[in-house]
DNA sequence: GAAAGGCTTAAGAAATACCTTAAGAAATCT
DNA sequence: AGATTTCTTAAGGTATTTCTTAAGCCTTTC
């Protein structure tokens, strides 16, 4: 069973929702909405199909509704919190007075009413990525590499000692890299991880701010390589 | 019921305070009075709803009411101490003398009795804050960066010694941005700390009011630049 | 060592993010 | 209720980044 249709491997900086609904158009909807944010939706349509897809990598948020068939949408909650913290939203039909607030208090983040507001659920999705990225201990703060050291808080990329300013996507890039710094990521990889679109063969643009990024590298300091060229693999840090 | 709208990271300098009252015009008052001394309210209509939000996120200061529907406000109480140290101020009916004895012997730190004179609310919840803030030290009182001095006690701004005069919202930016100098805080982190709601994604009023807070801090120092801009990232104190 | 395909670089075009201003709306004060 | 302050919204302009293109360079392969 291919479960990713991507085949895709969890990437720092590449966004994974599950959806746990069995209303077959309000999952697709779902969905849609997500993949519109530029995140990555995963359809599950039973409490069953959900704990699969739990178990089988880590989620940065999940959509649960509570009316599952067959299994019960809390139980699917439990499991959740046994897996880890990962923020939950709840999507739930209108006055379930008490579910709301039996389930908030078991764990749940946020709730979502059906019939739900489009850009609500966008904005809800975006919020609660932001606050746990803002409290999430978990991921790093500060990367390592040779005499670079990448700071998440502040966003900020020393090079042997001097501050450089890094534009955006040069600033995920680096980040890409330096999270993995064995890992070979090919251009597919880059792309689909920092810009969060599927990837279609002949393209340049990661080319191109490569090595923009190796410029401002090495004029900090130019006696070192940091990014190497692996020839039809792509690219890695140097160590 | 309506869960907050917010985006609600607990930034530090930011005070959120919980209503918990079902008279709604009641609540509103409270609320309003709240907003005006800075701070941020959260209005709940019943013990149920009440705990909701307690299990939720942490409040830097309860005001509960006593007559509740449903769920005594005991219980609310109970629930609250279990949670941990919180301030708490009762509101009750006058001439319930039972009542207040029994009730500050039960964990409330003050007491309000209906009708209220607005200003004695004011000054019960500062005086409060400030009791359980001297103990705590969590939060700076007086925050300093380059020549600004903003005093959050009494809430005025110096700049390179003149006083300068900012808005409640201007206020507010600027000491989300000076609690964490070093942070970056994008749009979206501001207007959810400051605005309290959920951001929907294109959107200039922080710009505009980011602007004017400029304006004034040069207004006072023309030489210096206190907040600058990270491009594609959000703002910062410039250091 | 020549051809083929991948890699790098530079420059202009397009897109995006940001800043400022001003005017109307809303809230607040008197 | 009228006056004042504050907030929001929209529009036009500016700055910066990002994308595209194309030409030249380098590695591999035959």
């Amino acid at each position: 069973m291919n479960i990713r249709k991507d085949g895709g491997i969890k990437m720092p900086g590449k966004i994974d929702i599950l959806v746990v609904e069995d209303d077959e158009d309000i999952n697709q909807l779902l969905c849609k909405i997500i993949k519109k944010s530029g995140y990555y939706p995963q359809s599950a349509y039973s409490g069953t199909e959900a704990i699969m897809y739990l178990e089988k990598q880590n989620w940065d948020l999940i959509l649960l509704d509570l009316m599952l068939p067959g299994m019960d949408g809390k139980a699917v909650l439990e499991k959740i919190r046994e897996q880890g913290v990962m923020p939950v939203i709840i999507i739930s039909a209108k006055n379930e007075k008490e579910t709301k607030v039996s389930t908030l208090r078991s764990g749940a983040d946020d709730f979502i009413t059906k019939p739900f507001d489009i850009d609500e659920v966008s904005a809800r999705i975006d919020s609660l990525l932001r606050r746990y990225r803002y409290t999430n201990k978990a991921t790093e703060r500060v990367l390592t590499h040779k005499d670079i050291q990448l700071n998440s808080e502040e966003k900020t990329v020393y090079v042997n000692g001097q501050k450089i300013s890094l534009t955006v996507r040069e600033y995920h890039i680096l980040k890409l890299f330096m999270s993995s710094p064995k890992k070979i990521f090919s251009k597919a990889n880059v792309f689909e991880s920092v810009w969060n679109e599927l990837f279609y063969g002949d393209d340049n643009t990661v080319n191109v701010h490569i090595s923009n990024l190796r410029n401002k590298l090495s004029q900090a300091n130019p006696n070192e390589e940091y990014i190497e060229t692996i020839w039809g693999m792509g690219y890695r840090m140097k160590s």
